[in-house]
DNA sequence: AGGCATGTTACAGG
DNA sequence: ACCTGTAACATGCC
C-alpha cells in the first residue's frame, strides 16, 4: 500500500534489519509479477552483500556488492516481511510466523542470508516488480529517469509549480497524482493534501493564485511527513517490513469517508465521492473551492 | 454477482 | 502536443 510515506517506512525498517546481511539463496515461488522475475540474474546475487537501501519516489533501491542493486516497485499490495529464525522463540518473531503463515499464499519471493534470517516479498496482486539492474544504470532507468521532484527537495517550489502549470488545463489532483510532475504522491495523500489546503481537486491548474500553490506545496508536505511519523497508512494490510500496520489511516479527513461529515469545525456539509482521472476522489463541496 | 482497491502503462479519441 | 477516459494487469474483499 505503498505511496512515499510508506515506501520510505518500508526502507527504515528494512535498512534496521538487512543491512549488511549476504544472501545465500533465493527462492521464487511466484515470479509473474508485473515483469517476469529474472531468474538468471536472481542467481547472480548469492553470494552478494546488501550494502544500502534507497528510495526514490515510490521505489526502493537495493544497493549491493559488485553494483548490482535491485529495483523495487511495490505496486498496490506489495510488502517485506523478515523473519528472524535467531530468535523464533521471542514473541517478536512469532509475531512474524503468525504474518508468515497468515498469508504463505502470497510470498512469492524468498532471500535467504547466510545467517539464516529471511526476507520475504509478498504481493497478492502482483502489480509490483523486482529488476536487477547495474547501478551504473539506474539513472537511465525507464522507471526512474522521468520522475519529477519529490515533495521535499528544494526544486519542488513555487516556481516549479508555476513554470509547468501554464496554460495547462489540466486539473489539480491530476497533475498532483502526475509521478513526471511530482514524484511519490498517490490517491490517499492527493486526496488528503487537497483537502487540507482547501483547494477542489477538480479546480483548473492554470486558475490557482499564488497563494494557493504555496498552501498547497506546503500540505502535501505536512501530510507526507505526518504519514511517515506514524508508520504510513495501512488500508487492507500494509505492514512495514515487521510486521507492523501503520495508523494514518486513523488520520485520514477526507479518504474514504464519503457521505461522513466534514472533520472541520463548523462545517455541517457530508464528505463527496467523486471520480476524477477513474480514481476515487474525496473532498467537501463547502471547504474545498 | 458486481463493484471496488494504495499503481502504472497503453491506447483511443477529442 | 495536450488532455481525458478507459482498460488492462491479478487477486481478494465487501
Amino acid at each position: 500500500m505503498p505511496e512515499l510515506p510508506e515506501v520510505e517506512v518500508v526502507k527504515r525498517s528494512l535498512s534496521g534489519k538487512i543491512l549488511n546481511l549476504i544472501i545465500k539463496k533465493v527462492k521464487i515461488n511466484d515470479g509473474n509479477l508485473r515483469y517476469k522475475v529474472n531468474s538468471r540474474l536472481l542467481s547472480k546475487l548469492i553470494g552478494k552483500k546488501i550494502k544500502k537501501i534507497q528510495r526514490k519516489s515510490k521505489f526502493l533501491i537495493f544497493h549491493l556488492d559488485k553494483k548490482y542493486c535491485i529495483l523495487v516497485h511495490l505496486g498496490m499490495t506489495g510488502k517485506f516481511l523478515f523473519i528472524n529464525k535467531k530468535n523464533k522463540k521471542f514473541k517478536t518473531s512469532f509475531y512474524y510466523s503468525l504474518n508468515e503463515i497468515k498469508d504463505r499464499k502470497h510470498n512469492r519471493l524468498i532471500f535467504i542470508f547466510q545467517n539464516n534470517q529471511k526476507l520475504i516479498y509478498n504481493d497478492v496482486r502482483k502489480f509490483g516488480f523486482l529488476k536487477i539492474l547495474d547501478i551504473l544504470n539506474l539513472k537511465k532507468n525507464a522507471h526512474l529517469r522521468d520522475l519529477g521532484p519529490e515533495p521535499f527537495e528544494k526544486n519542488c517550489n513555487l516556481n516549479y509549480f508555476k513554470k509547468y502549470i501554464k496554460g495547462r488545463n489540466r486539473n489539480i489532483k491530476n497533475v498532483l497524482m502526475d509521478q513526471k510532475f511530482i514524484a511519490g504522491l498517490g490517491n490517499i495523500y492527493v486526496n488528503e493534501a487537497l483537502f487540507l489546503s482547501g483547494i477542489n481537486p477538480q479546480r483548473k491548474v492554470k486558475k490557482l493564485k499564488n497563494s494557493e500553490i504555496s498552501i498547497i506545496i506546503q500540505n502535501i508536505k505536512k501530510v507526507l511527513k505526518t504519514a511517515i511519523r506514524f508508520g504510513g497508512s495501512s488500508i487492507k494490510d500494509f505492514s512495514s517490513s515487521d510486521g507492523k500496520s501503520g495508523i494514518f489511516q486513523q488520520h485520514f479527513r477526507v479518504y474514504g469517508r464519503e457521505g461522513e461529515k466534514c472533520s472541520n469545525i463548523d462545517c455541517n456539509m457530508n464528505i463527496t465521492r467523486t471520480v476524477i482521472s477513474g480514481r476515487a476522489t474525496f473532498f467537501c463541496r463547502k471547504c474545498q473551492k
